[in-house]
DNA sequence: CATGAATGAGCTTTCATTCAT
DNA sequence: TATGAATGAAAGCTCATTCAT
């Protein structure tokens, strides 16, 4: 997981060091947003070239391929979205209280950023290599956070001790990615912000008639 | 070409008609194989044609085109998913031993199956086009069937009234989902079926100490 | 010629023999349709077929393959064409009278079968291989025929005797050809038949001014 | 590919710009000259690439697609044609000069370009499509400086009035074109361009006994 | 760094033809 | 004779990637 976390971070400094004229940062939104109109295997390399106002070799000088640029979008957005929560997250203290942040972190950055939800939650599945990877590294990062989370709650008593932490991660996790795909699917008919909290009373509550 | 269309079409529903004639059926199920190994993009109809014993062109007697291939994958699987479930689930009363018997089969299914898994997992997820209609058709009819369950345990007594039916079928769909995922990618160094029981003891009753 | 001529006369025969049933006449004028419709190229076999009310494979029955199709619809026609031509002519003694009898004869033959004067006027000229053959059989008779006629005239003072009497056959054949391309090409705006006698009044007296 | 396409077409009019960079002429010249020599449906735009000496997807870069080769070697050749005519018969006032003129370059151009006269001759007439499109554009051009010339020809007193001008210069073209068929299936037997003399002699006065 | 013309491998799909029934 | 399901060769076109300028 170490390896994997520097691999992120490097991707976030490359930003800096190569926006210098922006072209780096200019392609990879402009990948995200070709990919997001036209889906990842009907994109042309030579649209985000276009969208980005660069010539298509240009692209090559950024980036190893059509699939790393794929690649970097997510690398690129994963490795802000874990730093910003990191900090967010650091003056908390209460397991809850984090949990929602977390949440709502995740569905505002979709939020904010459409092309990008997208991109995340449609056009990165499509390959089981791709998914592998995506599991094992970024994927990883996210679940051990929600994890530790967990497991801090059920150390303050906040949380049943006797479950799997890194199963209710999952769980958890699954229940938030599905809510993303749904609001990306149904094209913003409501707001995906205000469905962090819901999800966590059930996280939290469950459905049984006897609790909350 | 219509014509066998509709023939092959309707073959899904008729088994007799379907046994008549295996062709439909062995290059359905080659196309499973064959898209779950290298991935639908990655395929070639050829190899689908070789796996399935017929020649290149045979495959377009019977499928309009590639997409239509992985579109009737899913069809054909989920058809009979819905079915079986629906029969299954007559007998029962008790809103939960329905959800019980709902999850085990989900996941029963996708482990007596592993190359409809890898596909309905990870090469159905590629195009919005593609999850437009998926979550809008058969999806539907699962998320609805769960959600029915719901109402019913509501109604029972057995489920929070407060709750949004359709939001706690989504999350636990989300969360289902999620674990069928991760066992996937993670090359069955786990049981999926067993892990039924504990998805719904944490929709059941939440992650919170008080309760369980 | 006499070899070929006799080619064009078996094909007439065999229409008789095989139209017992009517299918191989059938299967022809289905192609004179489609091909005129479609163009040769783009019609397939199977639409033949269709048109004509039998199985794909019944075509191959009476035609040796598609571009049999192509000459027989050919060959059987121009066949009917120069028997019914000679038939007529026989009586005639003046050249003048069977150029006219003739160029009248040509263009209502196209002008009664608009199927069969697309695929004279366009569908036959689409190879070397085809126009060879074409020139130098049914063609070589239909030319034949005109530079019969006009030597009668040359013999019979009617027309200049130092001309070369092949070089204006070619030279009529070319001005009526040209003349039912265009209607072919114009949709049937005006008649066809009606120009035979103008083309001949040019061919008789060109377009010079002291005479005529 | 529009934009690369544009700059193509201008080229065919800027000879600058087609010198530039030889590619746009060379492929069309490979591809008059592999279709007159296989036949446009038989030829392989593989072939057209490796005669011009470029790689397959060069082609495209030039031309939309294979048909569009087929009407780019017509209009090329057809505008050079036009264009030259034009220049050669400014100069001449006597009606039947210039048709002489206009004849001799017709046939010797021909005769100077094979490949292009089997194209025009036999490769372009495959299909309604193009044929409507020939005759409604160029064909046009050609037929219109016919025609007037003839209808100068009778203001000058050359040819009868009463003769319709239109007719008369599509009879001229049917001979014409007749005889370059004839001439493009026989092999080079004799030469073309000196058959344009005779033609007229014909055209001029015609095939009666009383004048010439 | 930037360009964009050129490359050429690769693949879906069509359809004339065959042949077991 | 008639059928029509099955065949499988064949090719037009795309587009990620390279590289000379």
């Amino acid at each position: 997981m170490q390896t994997k976390r520097k691999a992120a971070v490097r991707s976030v400094e490359l930003t800096e060091e190569k926006s210098r004229n922006g072209k780096f940062e200019a392609i990879l939104r402009a990948a995200a947003q070709v990919f997001a109109q036209s889906g990842y295997f009907n994109a042309k390399v030579a649209d985000v070239a276009r969208a980005a106002g660069v010539a298509d070799g240009t692209v090559y000088l950024y980036f190893k391929s059509k699939d790393d640029l794929l690649t970097s979008i997510f690398n690129w957005a994963m490795g802000q979205f874990l730093e910003r929560v990191r900090a967010e997250l650091t003056g908390l203290s209460d397991a809850k209280e984090k949990l929602r942040r977390f949440a709502n972190m995740h569905f505002a950055l979709l939020e904010e950023e459409r092309d990008i939800a997208i991109v995340f939650q449609i056009e990165l599945r499509h390959s089981t290599k791709f998914m592998e990877q995506f599991s094992t590294t970024h994927l990883a990062s996210y679940l051990q956070m929600l994890r530790e989370i967990i497991e801090e709650g059920q150390r303050s008593g906040s949380f049943r001790t006797q479950l799997n932490a890194k199963f209710a991660a999952k769980f958890l996790f699954g229940a938030l990615d599905e809510m993303a795909t749904n609001w990306v699917l149904s094209h913003r008919q409501h707001s995906l912000t205000e469905l962090a909290e819901p999800v966590l009373d059930l996280f939290f509550h469950g459905v049984n008639a006897n609790h909350a």
